[in-house]
DNA sequence: AGGCTTATTATACGCGTGAATAATTCGCGC
DNA sequence: GCGCGAATTATTCACGCGTATAATAAGCCT
């Protein structure tokens, strides 16, 4: 019997790959459809090897679940810094959460699968928690870099209230955005965004939103 | 051997009893953990009824999405048709939306784990679609009123840029406060959420958040 | 009271699951 | 260029899945 040819990869990628297969087969399946036969398949390789770079299923769902994470808040940092004003960073860092590729029909369905396992397990949960509150903090220094800038004296308590109902704001636009698609015309959300994050903070209208590129 | 004695229950009872089951299972342990055994054991019946009420697993497990939908909305329209001024139904709304029972864990890991296969199987994104519009035409109806009460003019387009922020807002805050509950003190999520709709709204500060309940 | 309908149980089936182990082949260090 | 350790495949295991079907008991109707 011949047995399959195969080549040596580095951890690194191998790890890499199996993460993505596994995202691909959730995204494609759900969560289900997710099994290790599946996944291994995907990857290319046969099932055995996933428990020679991972000790189970659940900790390569973990390793894909920061995966997805990451990429999300990565995406909107790096539009963020691209800003040369704190008002371009912060406008910036808005329409980069309800744009895409943040705005995803897959992603979305990657983050929602993961959402509900945070009651069940433990361990979701404090990847959750830990990318909660490193958006919450990016929003937070972007709030405050924009308030100094603008010569605008802000409370601390102030700031936060503001950077809870911004981050709501975005989260729900972006929820929404991304289930409803087909509703929203190309740039209507990142638009109704702007304008309703100056509203948030009480701005002029079209301090945010009327501003150049 | 002897045969399990068992008691014959009206149609409407057994099926809520299923879903009811169903959901419990979900939320305990994952849409992965809700399997038909599983599911019958919780319900006090045998795994085979479960095709004597429904076509299959999966058409039960639409019926149950449907229920948590029609539960969250419900109890918020319930929580409005209690205030007797345009504006006092608003804020009712938006403050029932952030404030148990809809911010709920268990809720919201169910909400994940059927938003999770909206993309995979079309009969969920039909549930979902349903629910979203339905959601949105209430809140419509509840700020033209609220508008007309004012003697506030506004155009129909505004109305809806409105209603669609409004909606991210208070889907983010019920995420946010359902997500990091231990987070938030018991009203500050309520309070927020008040005070972020006056903003979005450019009403006058305290206009909704200091009224008497 | 006793028969009929049917809700419910019990059991079987075929397939897929995640995990464990044994067997092989790759490719680097010498 | 070859041997040796490690990466990868192949195979096995015990179990759980959703569905299908047949046997049974419950309770309404007359």
């Amino acid at each position: 019997m011949n047995r399959r040819t195969y080549h040596r990869a580095s951890e690194a990628e191998r790890r890499e790959d199996l993460i993505a297969a596994t995202l691909d087969c959730i995204a494609e399946f759900g969560i289900q459809g997710a099994t290790v036969r599946q996944i291994a398949m995907r990857a290319g390789v046969t099932g055995g090897l996933i428990r020679h770079y991972f000790a189970g299923k659940d900790q390569m769902l973990q390793a894909a679940y920061r995966k997805v994470m990451a990429g999300m808040t990565e995406a909107a940092i790096a539009a963020a810094i691209e800003g040369e004003t704190a008002r371009s960073r912060l406008r910036r860092f808005i329409v980069a959460n309800v744009t895409p590729p943040v705005t995803d029909p897959r992603t979305l369905s990657l983050w929602a699968a993961f959402i509900s396992h945070i009651q069940i397990d433990p361990s979701f949960a404090a990847i959750h928690r830990e990318n909660y509150l490193s958006f919450l903090e990016a929003l937070e220094t972007l709030l405050t870099a924009f308030f100094t800038e603008e010569r605008r004296v802000v409370s601390r308590a102030q700031c936060r209230t503001y950077a809870i109902g911004l981050n709501a704001l975005v989260d729900g636009l972006w929820l929404e955005g991304t289930l409803a698609a087909d509703t929203f015309a190309e740039h209507e959300l990142a638009e109704n965004a702007l304008i309703s994050v100056e509203a948030l903070l009480r701005l002029q209208p079209g301090e945010l939103s009327a501003e150049q590129r």
